[in-house]
DNA sequence: ATGTCACGCATGGCGTGA
């Protein structure tokens, strides 16, 4: 895929290696820059940039108050060409226990106080966020009624997050009808019978989004043998120097009023 | 609702988390 289609940017969630494990050097060789946060043990999040950005990157410190062990291997950002990318796995909260749950809801609303600090920036934040935002984006709804990955505590911090980062569910922005998943059971037949949810988003923020000329679920990368559970989001942005030059001028206006 | 998988702990399965 780095070799062929040649993205700007990848963003990567459940690297699952440690660091020393981490592929830097192929990575390289192919000619990307990488950033890796390592997770204990199933996390692990990473990000690639195509290397020609090189003179045109940064990497933001205090990124989701890395203070927090929270943030350990579920969250990276970098600034290219003007616009932050947020590589995020949020915590699933799998056993719904209220430890889980506490970790889960405290990490979203970690996010949210981030995306209220960077409101004015042009913002995309990627990943897994373990959410459905609506039934719509469940298979059964009723099977997942105020389930881990889609109970209404969940949903609201995920609106929040929306709302203090003034961010748009760029897929759904695209595709009002289509459901989307992006994550399946590995059981038999649940791909198959398309039993998903879309809980890996696309967050941008508002005058980013008009943007986005593309946001399409990756279906080649669940074909062969034991694919991965999820789907990756492929997303293309248009006019993107102009986009930053817009985003500029309006954060200018935002900080004279 | 449940037709999987990899891992840790510990050595043949079981419990766990996704």
């Amino acid at each position: 895929m780095l070799a062929g289609e040649r993205p700007d940017v990848v963003c990567l969630q459940e690297t699952r290696c440690p660091d020393k494990r981490f592929p830097r050097g192929r990575l390289r060789e192919l000619g990307y820059l990488s950033q890796h946060s390592p997770g204990s043990r199933r996390g692990g999040v990473a990000i690639l940039v195509r290397a020609d950005h090189r003179e045109h990157m940064t990497h933001p410190s205090g990124a989701l108050d890395h203070k927090h062990d929270i943030a350990e291997g579920r969250w990276l950002e970098v600034t290219v060409e003007g616009i932050t990318i947020g590589s995020v796995y949020v915590p699933a909260g799998h056993t719904r226990s209220e430890l889980d749950d506490a970790g889960k809801l405290a990490f979203l609303e970690a996010m949210a106080r981030q995306a209220q600090e960077e409101h004015e920036h042009p913002l995309l934040i990627v990943g897994d966020f373990n959410v459905a935002p609506t039934d719509q984006d469940v298979y059964e709804p009723s099977w997942f009624e105020d389930s881990y990955l889609a109970g209404s505590v969940e949903r609201e911090d995920l609106r929040e997050i929306m709302r203090e980062g003034h961010l748009v569910d760029v897929y759904r922005e695209l595709h009002p009808d289509d459901r989307g998943f992006t994550c399946w059971d590995q059981r038999d037949g649940h791909y198959a019978r398309d039993y998903g949810l879309r809980i890996d988003l696309a967050l941008a923020s508002q005058p980013l989004a008009s943007h986005v000329s593309r946001c399409e679920v990756d279906h080649a990368y669940r074909q062969g043998h034991r694919p991965s559970n999820h789907a990756p989001l492929q997303i293309e942005l248009d006019d993107v120097e102009q986009c930053a030059h817009c985003l500029d001028a309006t954060a200018a206006a935002g900080a004279g009023d």
